[in-house]
DNA sequence: CTGTACTGATTGAACGTTCAATCAACAACG
DNA sequence: CGTTGTTGATTGAACGTTCAATCAGTACAG
């Protein structure tokens, strides 16, 4: 999943990967609107021209990124559902290989955790709970139907394994050692082991 | 746990206590050094004659909240391993009934994130994690011993529930909705049933 | 007299945002 | 065809605010 535009792209949609680069490079905490204008050819007051403010620029950006996601993830066969699910789950557990993807990751918390203050972003993580729930409990629902998986609630399942990748998803960006690691992929598993697969 | 300060504490410890009480206030984000200094009765430049600076003072604040969770968590006398357990999370799960434990919730989540830019703050949350999965590890070793939980791996389940706890935490003061709530306590509660409990 | 605790004023830098001015494209009109 | 008016894109400079940190000076204890 890389993000690029060529010359050719609007100037909006410029900005908005600028955006979306500068987040990669420098985190949430150290981002300013300056930094996003390097990102890109142009002026950085042109940013006011096309947004009303920072705020409002990276809420377009995260709506930016999220339907990128639900673009590649949505309407998945669903051959193989729990491999759907352990390869999702091990995607996340194993991001600390790319480093883009990883600071990434800790961007992508530190603006989760704007919506404390800002009710723009509490709308977007909403939605974008609600978007990565809907493709888990759909995976589920597939392997149900398969036969692939136990009767089960999938919505439970699904609201389970998020949170617990979100958990990790923090753990992993902000903690040293990883012993937690390899035990919470084992106990994870275990779970699904018991209380999804058939 | 109620933290307070009377004019015969020192005043680092008052500084310390000010600073508690500011981020139950203001939350992380909001958090200057002003805004600590309202927070106890002497001038705001005299934190610069106790503290190195600003996060020297909140690391310090950290490793205060922290001795205080572990002087009161520790030595359970374990009589009743799966209420601890239980009680344990629950302790997490209920906590918007109370704004401020609910803000400094937040807090504590959003000074963890400051851990992806300054060694400090991961070394900190690398103790803390180590203490409250330990706290958890020894309550299901007991539990074991106990015979009221079967044979598992205590570490590996205490590193599962505190992740989870985690991503609970964050999705609790980050999003709107409370469907996902729970629907996390009963498969957490499953989980258990399946892998802990005899 | 010496050092420690403490204070209020001040500094300097960073940052989001605004704004007047310029430029390029294009349509209307005589 | 050439002039003029209009609109949106773009720029660089500047403003105002916030905030961490510093500093010179005062009070007081030993």
């Amino acid at each position: 999943m890389t993000i690029s535009a060529d010359e050719s792209a609007g100037t909006r949609e410029q900005i908005l990967v600028a955006a979306y680069h500068a987040l990669e490079k420098h985190g949430y905490a150290d981002l300013t609107i300056g930094r996003i204008g390097e990102e890109f050819d142009k002026s950085t007051s042109l940013i006011y021209h096309h947004f009303d403010g920072k705020d409002d620029l990276l809420l377009a950006c995260l709506e930016f990124m999220l339907d990128q996601f639900a673009g590649t993830t949505a309407h998945s066969d669903h051959t193989d559902p729990k491999s759907d699910l352990e390869s999702f789950i091990e995607q996340v557990l194993s991001i600390e290989g790319d480093a883009q993807q990883y600071q990434l990751m800790g961007s992508l918390v530190e603006l989760r955790l704007q919506s404390t203050h800002n009710n723009g972003y509490r709308a977007h993580f909403d939605r974008s709970d609600l978007v990565i729930q809907n493709a888990l409990a759909e995976t589920v629902t597939a392997g149900i139907e398969n036969g692939v998986f136990k009767q089960c609630d999938p919505d439970a399942v699904a609201a389970t394994i998020h949170t617990l990748l979100i958990g990790s998803s923090v753990r992993l960006v902000t903690t040293g050692g990883d012993g937690w690691k390899t035990s919470v992929r084992d106990e994870m598993f275990a779970y699904l082991a018991d209380r999804v697969y058939a």
